[in-house]
DNA sequence: TACTTAACTTAACAATTAGTTAATGATTAG
DNA sequence: CTAATCATTAACTAATTGTTAAGTTAAGTA
């Protein structure tokens, strides 16, 4: 599979802090880059164009503050999320951070498996009520919009002929009898004759061809992938 | 104007917090309930449907890391944003609250200042992206004059039927059943027939033609784009 | 405020489509 | 070869959606 990883920007101009937070997020699966100040941070970012910028507050050069100013005023970075980490001591205040357009604010010292929660909590947040797809060789099932595409060609299935074939793409070469399907799509509690479902079969393999269903005499039908 | 108010939902057992919160929320323009429990906090939140719950994690009768989790499981309550709020002698671990779902988490004592501010900062989050004008092929949402406008011709759509098509246009391809449709663009305290949504979207499809929004009978309707 | 218009909702009926059954023809396994 | 099983078609029924019109509510204006 070829889940994209991640892309977290860490800025700090402590080393040590680089090291531990790079270590620690790739660790968790993340791609990571790092700056040492400010004004190499807008810079990575520019190219880099993560989803997530830790950002200390106090910085040489240019301090934390600034530069989530000039991000969030950049149209190709004003989405991203960025967290300001800052010691407890220092004086920049919390409210200023948000004020300028801090999406989080988290205080020194850093606990990784605290810090990790809130950066996983936030992409689960993100990716939740995306896309619900399978993709099959070339079938493309995508379960939000009720489209089958085939080659790129989009074709929209009625309900009972979608679940259907949903259910047998997400149990790809499983074969499933006539009853079992009818329990798993119609429900218990419908009385409908078996013989229903090569109808439906019939027709969905009218709209997407013959070759992606495959039927296993005297016992039903299976999605066949290679 | 009729810029709804936020809601939110704040939850303590103690009573002086409660008010604390309220009071401040208030003053900056939320619509604010609370409730002095976990049981009680679902009960409300399943009413009033809120945007935000700040939720103590230590409480009688069931704590927030509970509450949190049912509240996350509840499909109509998912996307609310839940903010711990704990005592840092509290030993309950940041990491727990993540792991049930919290989207943010909070030591106490509360700093209202700084509290409102990352609130305002969701609220920032949130209200971003939801541009004011929105370009799908060709048709251009205009959400500040309720304008659409489709190869130059402009078209002022009715309130519920704006809104309706920016909410599909928003979430291209996304198949809706009537009922999410009506929970999204008419409220959850409203009492209307499913079948309203029929008669806004034959409206809206007169004015800018069938071809945008697609009906997947047995379920809903979406904004098509290829 | 009363008048006027537009928006919104409901209800009724028409049109369409999905879903099911049943009947017939084709295929396969033993 | 012949039962059994599956594929296919067509006809039927049930469910869903489209459309219109009329009744209500809300908004705007003199």
């Amino acid at each position: 599979m070829e889940n994209k990883k991640h892309r977290i920007l860490v800025v700090d101009d402590e080393q040590s802090i680089l090291e531990l937070l790079t270590y620690n997020l790739e660790k968790e699966g993340y791609e990571v880059k790092s700056a040492s100040d400010g004004i190499k941070a807008v810079e990575v970012a520019k190219a880099f164009n993560p989803e997530v910028i830790l950002l200390d507050i106090m910085m040489p050069n240019q301090d934390g503050v600034e530069t989530c100013r000039q991000i969030k005023e950049n149209k190709d970075l004003n989405n991203t999320f960025v967290i300001f980490l800052t010691a407890r001591s220092e004086e920049y205040s919390e409210v200023a951070a948000f004020d300028v357009g801090a999406d989080d604010y988290i205080t020194k010292p850093i606990k990784p498996r605290a810090l990790m929660s809130r950066i996983n909590a936030y992409f689960r947040r993100e990716l939740k009520g995306k896309k619900d797809q399978i993709l099959s060789g070339d079938l493309l099932i995508d379960r939000s919009s009720y489209t089958v595409r085939l080659n790129g060609d989009e074709i929209i299935l009625p309900k009972k002929e979608f679940e259907l074939l949903h259910f047998l793409v997400k149990n790809p070469n499983e074969v499933f009898n006539r009853d079992e399907l009818l329990k798993n799509i119609w429900g218990t509690d419908v009385y409908v004759l078996a013989r229903t479902v090569d109808v439906h079969i019939r027709k969905i393999r009218e709209k997407i061809g013959d070759s992606y269903i495959t039927t296993v005499k005297g016992v039903g039908y299976k999605f066949s992938i290679e």
